[in-house]
DNA sequence: TCGCGGGTTGGGAGCGGTCCCAACGGGAGA
DNA sequence: TCTCCCGTTGGGACCGCTCCCAACCCGCGA
């Protein structure tokens, strides 16, 4: 039909070769009209205001009455104008899902994913889209701060919070109904949050480590001004006890290169361990890959553990211990508490701990 | 401050032991109202009308208004209403993003939140927002396709169909405004899309594989009911010419596990190979697995490249030589071609073509 | 039988924009 | 100098819904 384009050099915009140039309607074409509240109103025999009544909830509507205007709305097939609901309603029917993009690993880790697909799926049936928004760098997350606060959305959801005060101490100023995934550190009683226990978490991998006969187990943390970094090193910290050596911990930032240099380091140093417990599975499987280097066997010389179950986790070769993190299930607790908060029913904060799950496979 | 209440049984809802019971506001808190078109006209010392035009282009506005508004603006912080404007206008003021959740190896591989952080940032300077819509099954497909075509959005941006024609159909009939991303067969001419040309990518893999010496390269598709797969085989094929040869190719759906499958099954029949391209990284990976579970070295028995240039690439070991596949760019130019055809711009389909590249890494 | 109160119902008044039309004003051409 | 025309401008009429108040109805107790 039309000729197909061929854009050359990468996003380098060329010119549209198959835009014909028919008649071109100068406005947007507006899709046929749907019915309104009003149509509805009319076929049921009753006024807008009862529609409305039944639309919400349907109290104080005669159960004949309702019947009739729900098989109105289905002859019809009416659904609600959510512009208009929301005007006059005065909210704006979009809930932000705040990912610092500084966090640059989230997005190479699929997991993150997963959160937008269950954000979106539980919003839906409440009447509310998902907004994703990323903020590059410092100066865009000023904006970000601004964008939210001006009144573009009902409430925000924030995903691991780094150090980020002025985005926190300004959704705390504006009101603006927030839920954090994770544990903010230091706010933590300013805001609602939903987060695991990762020292405990952590605690279990080790534990399960030691139990498995390994002599000395090193890791490799995630960064340490966030609070899984710091949940996972301090259960790591306390199943060995008085077994716990300096020496055998080194430092990542989540992503897998970080990992790989992390166990580069400690066998620089000299450390000796055949067992190595990483902060999560991303960094686990640059771990392995300097283990691999170093002509050490996994699990054989060394057994290696990650955190998150992610997929990442079964990419690995052999499948990596890990812990089970519950992202959908802490999707669908904050956008259950986000919605009482947007709403105003309870008060004060929330706070949820969900549980965890060890999951042993090959690489222990 | 409160305590943290700890669910027990994963997902299961406790009580929430941390909601006070302070004075409950029976109605949602209305945030401090913003100011309105009008504040800024009565600032400014112009009627709405001028501000509104103001807002949209400043055409037919004298220079010096133009400036005082935006002075006026800018002193009140002033920021249009979306519902206000999106129900004046007559439009939904979002976008959805339909990911059929039958492709579960979508969610399993990380590119797919490329699309959702690029279509959120291209979106925003739009006035609109992204839905996030997937479907579990066929029913659920059912019902999404009611759904957006009854007036919920405005576009509709459609990653990688299967043989969706129920979904396809009706979005033609209905005219809404759609971009597929990737070829939509057999629907080529119905719809916009934004593709990479698969053949000639898979083209250049397999030479280069014939180039760096290898004799036999095999290959595991993707599904054969796609055009990714389809275009992938086909560049295979014509890379090989002559030394094309059946045996050398099974067939994966994308999964981790399909690719370990489908190099199984190569070793079971013995296939002699010592190149094996993989449709996808994904499949790379369990490919290589199962080659490395059959004491096959990678690359000196067989070298073997993937297609997207995903992270799991970087993940593999070693890392995997592939094509990197446009992605963003995609994303992008998805948006742009969606924008213009929900504005009423141009007239009908528009077609683009992205070009790949070969990245060549130690697999190979 | 009358008054009263609570469950129902109708419809007016917005919500904050866009769009369109009429009115205005000033420069160019006659 | 007088039209004519076009770039500006103001403001009325919606867009489709929610909210609220007044009106209505009916059963019940006095």
């Amino acid at each position: 039909m039309s000729v197909p384009e061929v854009r050359s050099g990468g996003g380098v915009a060329s010119e549209l070769s198959s835009v014909a140039s028919a008649a071109e309607p100068s406005r947007a074409a507006r899709r046929p009209s749907r019915p309104t509240i009003e149509d509805v109103a009319r076929l049921a025999g009753v006024s807008r205001g009862t529609v409305s009544r039944a639309l919400n909830g349907g109290r104080n509507v005669r159960p004949a009455v309702l019947e009739s205007v729900n098989d109105a709305i289905a002859a019809l097939g009416y659904t609600v104008n959510q512009a208009a609901r929301n005007l006059a309603r005065g909210r704006t029917g979009s809930v932000a899902f705040v990912i610092s993009e500084r966090q640059e690993h989230l997005f190479e880790d699929p997991n993150w994913g997963v959160f937008v697909k269950v954000f979106s799926r539980e919003l839906r049936p409440l009447g509310r889209h998902l907004l994703v928004t990323t903020a590059q760098d410092r100066s865009e997350e000023q904006l970000l701060g601004a964008y939210l606060t001006a009144g573009h959305v009902d409430g925000v959801l924030l995903a691991l919070p780094y150090d980020d005060e002025p985005l926190l101490a300004r959704l705390v100023a504006s009101q603006m109904p927030t839920v954090v995934l994770g544990r903010p550190l230091g706010w933590e009683a300013a805001f609602s949050w939903v987060m695991i226990d990762e020292e405990e978490a952590a605690f279990e991998v080790v534990a399960h480590l030691v139990r498995s006969g390994r002599r000395r187990t090193a890791t490799v943390t995630g960064p340490l001004d966030t609070s899984s970094g710091q949940g996972r090193l301090a259960g790591y910290r306390r199943a060995l006890g008085m077994d716990f050596d300096p020496v055998l911990v080194a430092h990542g930032d989540w992503s897998m290169q970080s990992g790989r240099l992390g166990a580069e380091q400690l066998l620089e140093r000299g450390a000796e361990f055949d067992a190595l417990f990483v902060g999560s599975d991303h960094m686990a499987i640059g771990a392995m890959q300097a283990l691999r280097e170093a002509g050490l066997r996994v699990p054989a010389d060394v057994a290696v553990a990650g955190f998150d179950d992610s997929v990442a986790a079964l990419m690995a070769d052999p499948p990596l211990t890990t812990v089970r993190n519950p992202f959908e299930e802490t999707a669908v607790e904050a956008v259950r508490i986000l919605d009482d908060l947007m709403a105003g029913r309870g008060s004060g904060r929330r706070h949820v701990v969900l549980p965890t799950e060890l999951v042993v496979r090959a690489s222990t």
